[in-house]
Formats: structure tokens, C-alpha cells, sequence
DNA sequence: GCCAACGTTGGC
DNA sequence: GCCAACGTTGGC
């Protein structure tokens, strides 16, 4: 059992859309380090911190699950989709992803601005100057902190 | 909208 | 294999 987090701009996508939809694709991811952790290392029933970025209030929002095995991202092959990719072949996909389950919503988010003052998370990744990947795993130190700041 | 940090691309 | 140029991410 391992604890992510996984950024998505609320614009984009938010806890709210997933908490309607239930069960969705987290499609889209680019990235080579991210994509590796969605199709190496992650599980089923893995818990998901859901962060929104690049949005007023930044921080985590709520809780998802890894809801199936990773397999091939299929926008990569849909001419008409925005992360379309022509290198990713059928036979041989270049882009992974697996679906996340809405778990929960929080009542009030952790903010990134409460996170940065915490002085149990340092050391965590998402506060790394600099840190741009958008899925990473959380230690189970800060994931525990976490769950009791909620 | 700005810009620092980072990842990727491509010429050499 | 190096590295400059470029594109993207994401906080502010």
C-alpha cells in the first residue's frame, strides 16, 4: 500500500468532477517519471492525495484511490485529443495511466501555504523548489501528517 | 501575466 | 555526448 499525489488543475479537472464521475482515467500525463510511478509502481487501492494547481487556493483537495491496472493511455492515439501523441503506437504505447475512484472530499483543502509552514513535512517532495512532476509517491510519514491535518 | 525551474529536442 | 534553444509547469 503506497500513498501519491497527483496534481490537476482544477480548470482541467477537479476533486469535484471526480467525485460526480466516480471512476476516471487520470489521462494526459507526459512526463516520463510520472508516467513510470502510474505504470511501475502503482496498485490497486493505492490512496491518492488530489492536488490542484495552478488555481487560487493551491493544495490537496481530497482523497482518490487507484482504481485499476495501468494500462495504455488511449488520448495518445486520438488524432483529435489535445495530448495526442504520434509516436505512441498501439503495439507499442508510449503513454500509461491508470483510473482513480473518488474517495473523499475535504471540508476545508491543506493549502500548499500551511504545508510549506509545517515543519513535519519537510522534506516532502511537492515542497522541493522546483518540483514540477505532477505524480509522485508520498512517504508514509508525510501521508500520515497529512491525514491528520484533514 | 511574469518568470524560475525543469524536461525535451536537435544540431554538432 | 554536450548543450543551447525551446516549450511547459506552476507558484505568485
Amino acid at each position: 500500500m503506497h500513498y501519491w499525489l497527483m496534481k490537476s488543475e482544477p480548470d482541467e479537472y477537479s476533486i469535484d468532477d471526480l467525485e460526480r464521475d466516480g471512476v476516471e482515467m487520470w489521462d494526459g500525463v507526459r512526463n516520463y517519471q510520472a508516467r513510470n510511478f502510474m505504470r511501475d509502481e502503482m496498485k490497486v487501492g493505492d490512496t491518492v492525495f488530489f492536488y490542484h494547481s495552478n488555481t487560487k487556493r493551491v493544495g490537496i483537495y481530497g482523497l482518490a484511490e487507484v482504481a485499476s491496472r495501468p494500462y495504455p493511455d488511449p488520448t495518445a492515439f486520438d488524432k483529435n485529443d489535445k495530448h495526442f501523441d504520434p509516436r505512441s503506437k498501439r503495439e507499442d504505447p508510449t503513454w500509461y495511466l491508470v483510473d482513480v475512484r473518488f474517495k473523499q472530499k475535504f471540508e476545508h483543502p491543506i493549502t500548499l501555504e500551511q504545508m510549506k509552514q509545517d515543519k513535519k513535512l519537510e522534506g516532502f517532495r511537492l515542497l522541493a523548489k522546483g518540483n514540477r512532476l505532477s505524480v509522485f509517491p508520498t512517504e508514509e510519514r508525510y501521508a500520515k501528517h497529512i491525514l491528520s491535518l484533514v
